[in-house]
DNA sequence: TCAATAGTGTCTATTAGACAGTATACC
DNA sequence: GGTATACTGTCTAATAGACACTATTGA
């Protein structure tokens, strides 16, 4: 691929202007990468016949210095100029999580002008699925700003205003993190607006007690989409241990959907995604269960 | 809402804390705005019969400036440290394609080192969906640097390795962009890993010719997520003039699907979000059609 | 009249929801 | 034996695919 030397306007090649290019001439933002990292934990049993419930937990980082010191945030930080973001990414999970290999996807970057009161800050948002019984305990677990918030999502109001050409919907959810005695809850006003045929969505926050800048925003965002992906894709099986039974995974999609799901229709849509072992569960005072791994290659059955 | 005073480990307040904040010690990427401002417009018809065909086009720039001079690459630019990304891609639309209120949507974040030879450059992608009769003409039609391509998008190959504990899936997608005698092609390497239950996804530019920077890498996952989304949502109605055809309809699902439908089930599907009117085509040299309007509120029947 | 599109009816295959009913370990 | 979960069978409703058939215009 030898390409013929063009000149631009001022007569320079190529190499030339880029020797001569001053990056520094603009202002510019600072980037950083925002860790969403789930796990799926179990509840205690409440007797030994019943099975243990399954709770959403993510990790928070309790912030020790200033903005918003004392405040629950996302793991994360900037982005240097000489790595990805992915890098980045990785990075951080390394850090917080202990964990090298595991499932990450970009959501969203957040660019709005007063999101850090320190200066105009750009976060990437990334969501990791774990399998808890792979992750490295000493990470989160124990260390004191560091913890796992089972997170709920629940919508509380929704309220419809039709317009001239369309209408504008107003969804109050509300976010509950909680770990032991620590509670922390935000409201996040999502507007859908659909005016004259163009579909538009903003999300701000109403309130938001003890978590760290928009990060409630993130946090809803993030929810919605598992809950969204969980439907088409096999992103669910990040969550789970290399054996499972087929209760245990339908535990776990309905966590994250909040609702329950039938267990015949579940086994039925969910039996090309899995091959069945000849393991099963014992001792759990009822029939024992068979023992299930993901199949890779249910997409091209 | 007041809040205790709270100080960090220096004994300073957060107040205290931002006014000795120094933004300037670390290096900072630049972040720009990609813009794929994507619409339908009507192909030559064969015969005064036959009904036109549709095409997908999109709007890209040719580049006066290094890097990449003479080159065409998707409308974009800085976001200033006082602006939104949103705002910076609302701006850059309205310059380059003169549109103040249309539908936008961000797709991904682009953050690998060596994007731009200039600098460090995290760029933004929106994708951008227009009626092309509300367009001003003005725009990208005659202007010499700014142009609609027509976009297409297929498959060359695809590979599939077997692993030990999962499968690499290798698949090699050729972008097509032409416009008149300008012929613009790329091939974008898109490799999906199982490994160990982790599924990862990267791109790489296999070659590229007339089209500037990573932009092949932009199109590709942009006309990726389109398909997608045009199955789910409602967002192809952005791309139709207020009344249309369902045959026209069709036509643009198909375009952007890249197969034909079966009419029928097309029109069972797609009965929910439109509402007929009263009003038909005319001079078609066939039997006229009825025209519809998209129906926002076909969510919640 | 005929070419070309518009639009409908219906049969079939597939899938999701509902729920009853059977199976099985462990205390 | 009783409890709690595991798992299957089957009826029904809804949906998607296939395709034949009818309708309607302008040249």
């Amino acid at each position: 691929m030898t390409e013929p030397i063009i000149r631009d306007h001022n007569g320079l090649t190529e190499e030339e202007f880029l020797q001569s290019y001053d990056a520094g001439i603009y202002e510019r933002p600072s980037v950083t990468v925002d860790m969403l990292i789930f796990t799926v934990c179990d509840k205690q049993q409440a007797n030994y016949r019943k099975l243990p419930e399954k709770a959403l937990q993510l990790l928070l980082i309790k912030r020790g210095e200033h903005p918003c010191l004392g405040q629950w945030a996302l793991p994360g930080g900037f982005v240097s100029v000489r790595e990805s973001i992915e890098e980045a990414a990785q990075r951080e999970l390394k850090s917080e999580a202990n964990i090298d290999n595991l499932y990450m996807e970009q959501l969203f970057t957040w660019g709005d002008v007063g999101r850090d009161p320190r200066t105009r800050v750009i976060s990437s948002s990334y969501m990791a699925l774990v399998d808890r019984t792979a992750l490295d305990v000493k990470a989160g677990d124990d260390a004191e700003d560091a913890r796992w918030f089972e997170a709920g999502c629940q919508m509380l109001q929704e309220k419809r205003t039709m317009l001239q050409d369309g209408y504008e919907l107003e969804r109050l959810i509300q976010i509950t993190l909680s770990h032991e005695e620590e509670r922390l809850t935000a409201t996040v006003k999502v507007t859908t607006t659909f005016c004259g045929r163009i579909k538009q969505v903003r999300r701000d926050i109403v309130d938001s007690h003890g978590l760290a800048f928009d990060h409630a925003k993130i946090i809803e965002y993030a929810i919605g989409r598992l809950r969204n992906k969980i439907e088409y894709t096999d992103i669910a099986f990040h969550l789970m241990p290399p054996l499972f039974t087929l209760s245990e995974l339908q535990q776990v999609y309905e966590v994250i959907l909040g609702k329950e799901l039938l267990a015949a229709a579940f086994r039925r849509k969910l039996a090309p995604m899995v091959t069945e072992t000849n393991e099963f569960t014992r001792d759990a005072g009822h029939r024992p269960s068979k023992l299930y791994r993901f199949n890779p290659n249910w997409e091209n059955h």
